[in-house]
DNA sequence: ACATTAAGTGATT
DNA sequence: AATCACTTAATGT
């Protein structure tokens, strides 16, 4: 499949063609192996990435190495934080690493400005981009302060579920651990409440979700 | 066969 | 829900 069709196909705003155009020209592919990091805390960010096949995991830490998993993104998603580094030049402030094998396509932050002006449809693609992560991010924060560690787990199965299109996740419960900030006991205990539950089933290396 | 890594368990806070 | 201390199971070399 052609870059143009990629972007026609994963990308849910209708890009106009002269847009897709100085797309496929400018932008440069890149590929990403399974646990490879596009963007880390603290780098300057001066490219905007298309997501064009794959999934990334977007990871916020603190200085104690103590993470959290925000959200995935998927096709057609882009890392909103991007444009808010381009606009203040400022550092990324998550991290963003591949969690399947992705291809990106990159673009200089340099052409922003002029896409932003020039046509609506990418300024819709940005607003709605924004938009959608915002709306990630609150969920986020409700599900961390309101729900308790068995319904996060579910929920972060799930979603992994939906994102990777894959109802077997192959992770390991201190994977798990790592992303919802809790501790390997902790996540294996609450697994097994889970399959004893008949919600999931547990292997090693390897959970099946069943309720989805 | 041995070392390493993943997962299970009981007890305590 | 976290931590500790320990066991058991699976896997790599």
């Amino acid at each position: 499949m052609s870059l143009e069709d990629k972007l026609k196909d994963f990308f849910a705003m209708q890009f106009e063609q002269e847009l897709l155009d100085e797309i496929v020209k400018i932008g440069e592919i890149k590929f990403y192996r399974e646990g490879e990091i596009l963007m880390d805390i603290g780098d300057n960010v001066d490219f905007i990435p298309f997501l064009l096949r794959g999934v990334f995991k977007v990871v916020r830490e603190d200085e104690n190495e103590n993470e959290i998993a925000i959200y995935f993104l998927e096709r057609g998603d882009t890392c909103a934080s991007t444009f808010v580094n381009f606009l203040h030049t400022a550092k990324s402030p998550v991290r963003a690493v591949a969690e399947t094998d992705c291809e990106v396509i990159m673009v200089s932050t340099h052409y922003f400005d002029k896409w932003m002006s020039e046509y609506k449809s990418f300024r819709d693609y940005v607003i709605e981009s924004y938009n959608i992560r915002l709306n990630e991010l609150l969920e986020a924060i409700d599900s961390m302060v309101f729900m308790k560690m068995n319904e996060r787990l579910l929920k972060y199965l799930q979603d992994k579920v939906q994102v990777l299109r894959n109802t077997t996740l192959k992770t390991t419960h201190q994977q798990i651990a790592f992303d919802l900030n809790t501790s390997r006991v902790v996540i294996s205990r609450l697994l097994k409440q889970l399959e004893n539950e008949g919600k999931i089933r547990i292997g090693r290396n390897k959970i099946e979700v069943l309720d989805i």
